[in-house]
DNA sequence: TTGTACGCGTTATCAC
DNA sequence: GTGATAACGCGTACAA
């Protein structure tokens, strides 16, 4: 049983003044102008050095926090950065509005997250509401909305979009190569002595789901191992479908010894189906998902998975925007697909 | 192979106007002053059918949005809700957050979200943006924050915070039922005939912990079962640690045949560090966990959980903060724990 | 270096 | 009902 080393106290006095401090009653108290004071806030010029004591010490005494309301509608800037993702509780994107809280903070900057539940309509009221609100740059999260509506709304704000590729003024996308990362992992079983891999497809109205079945493709003809729509099994990117697919290619009698799933999620519904039909993984059928999520390191075996990072693609989707917004032309790099191999495959012997 | 049949068209028509068009243009357009305007907009007020009629005209015909940056300043109230969880990616909380954005919508709030990481001096860090952001209300999942510090914060600000039991004027908290749930987890393992129960406890820093150890306890006194302190493995709320706690106890050679775990992340966890050992749930070892998380359906085996409704504490939280806001005093009902049965837990033969 | 004065876009308080 | 006009709290020319 381990100790916790850092047993340390969390008292924590709250900055807590029920009463509102403007800068004018700091001005007052330090005895300069409010434009002084506002100076020292932002460094915007300098100030000698008694003045800025004396109003730091107002500052302290008095508990002021600026009205990033009232800094918003002044300066034009609000520092903060509306993110559109799809669902608060999705595991792979989860990990990436961690990445880009943790990048955007540190410059002052705070995320804004609003989802778009995949559908474009909601994502365009989702894109309004930032607006609205006046957001100095948008990050959106792969998105149904159509190229030309994210084109049109860059035209008057900075925008980040994944998951696409498409180029435009005040508009930067990273997409990661889902081509390469379906065809590593399917390549993977092919050398493991896997000739009849089954392949459980994302959400066909899915960029992802299209791109991940072409890599797919693409490793069965590099080995001239032709393709097989029986071996084809469609899914929705959740895992009651994976569990259904498998089912339905059970169903079918069709033999496979391995299959890919379009992400974890649907993989972990199909070792389920599997295990229903008392088929082990990686014993009878080989196992290989996308997207790494966290959780896939202690499914049950261990799954093996295609990383695209979403916590770097947080990162980096901040950091660009950043770059965007200090008006610099950004310069980034995606990581590759990795494959991380575990224990849901293994080598097929007849 | 199913036939996705919302086929539907995704092409949405942006709202983007690049130039910026203010209540006053609509004003002038209109032919009316911008305090028209804005009443209508508002409902503050009744007016003219002939005005509405030209005002709605200008405001569709320049593409009017309103500025909520400058509405926050002028009415004082920014219609954005401060969200302090704790990590932005938790598979429990990320439930929560959806529950909060989907009730608080159709208000016309909109959440902010921000992440204390289990910190109580981040998640004053996180207050103070918040309040400086000028939120109308917070809302806290959990957290390590006093008590004496939210009350302080609740004075300025109504606040609804879940996992604590207390009461301040501004201030409520919604306390889920912990001991009740462990107790109705481990009293389930009793009665399929268990005896040598394993805990595996979370993070002694954080009450969940604390109470659903006592919960344990509780249902072992109930039964007469002595509490055998080497039977009790610390954890810290992650798969990791479920890992680790089981391979400890299988260390200890201490004999157990079922396993109750703090929550789902740490059971997966455990159930990883059984297989390891060649010892199988539910036929060796019986397994329940806490929380229910969505993915907890699809584990292999699915596993048995207290469920705590992470979706529903989301709605209650952000309706009864909408309650505050209108000034009247919030009702709610908080849905007890929920044993979830599956398929990780059986009846104990010799 | 420092202060004055105005503007940001909206709501709220008055009179009319 | 409706229209001036004063806040709201801060940034920033401009002048000193």
């Amino acid at each position: 049983m381990s100790v916790n080393p850092k047993n340390k106290l969390t008292k924590v006095s709250p900055t807590s003044i029920p009463k509102v401090v403007t800068l004018d009653m700091v001005a007052k108290e330090a005895g300069v102008s409010s434009a002084t004071v506002s100076r020292i806030l932002n460094g915007t010029a300098v100030v000698s050095l008694v003045r800025k004591k004396a109003v730091d010490d107002a500052i302290e005494k008095l508990g002021f926090v600026p009205n990033l309301v009232a800094r918003g509608l002044a300066g034009g800037r609000t520092y903060s950065i509306g993110v559109v993702t799809q669902s608060l509780d999705s595991p792979f994107y989860g990990s990436t509005l961690r990445g880009i809280e943790e990048k955007l903070l540190p410059f002052g900057y705070c995320p804004l997250f609003v989802s778009g539940q995949w559908d474009a309509e909601v994502e365009t009221r989702c894109i309004d509401a930032l607006r609205a609100r006046r957001v100095d740059g948008i990050i959106v999260l792969t998105g149904r909305m159509t190229d030309k509506a994210l084109k049109s709304y860059a035209k008057s704000l900075p925008i980040v979009v994944t998951g696409r590729a498409l180029t435009a003024p005040g508009l930067v996308a990273l997409n990661h190569d889902n081509v390469e990362g379906a065809r590593m992992a399917t390549q993977q079983l092919i050398d493991l002595g896997h000739r009849q891999i089954a392949f459980i497809s994302g959400d066909p109205q899915h960029p992802d789901a299209i791109e991940r079945l072409l890599g797919y493709r693409k490793a069965l003809e590099a080995s001239r191992i032709a393709f097989d729509p029986a071996l084809l099994a469609e899914g929705g990117f959740f895992e009651a479908s994976g569990l259904q697919a498998v089912l339905e290619l059970i169903a079918s009698r069709k033999r496979f010894t391995a299959i890919f799933a379009a992400n974890d999620q649907m993989a972990v519904g199909a070792a389920l189906g599997l295990s229903r039909h008392s088929l082990r993984v990686p014993e009878d059928v080989s196992l290989i998902g996308y997207d790494d999520l966290a959780s896939s390191m202690y499914a049950n075996p261990p799954l093996s998975s295609v990383s695209q990072s979403a916590y770097e693609l947080g990162q980096i989707a901040a950091d660009v925007l950043l770059q965007m917004l200090a008006g610099t032309q950004p310069v980034f790099e995606l990581p590759p697909p990795r494959l991380i191999l575990r224990e849901s495959c293994r080598r097929h012997v007849n």
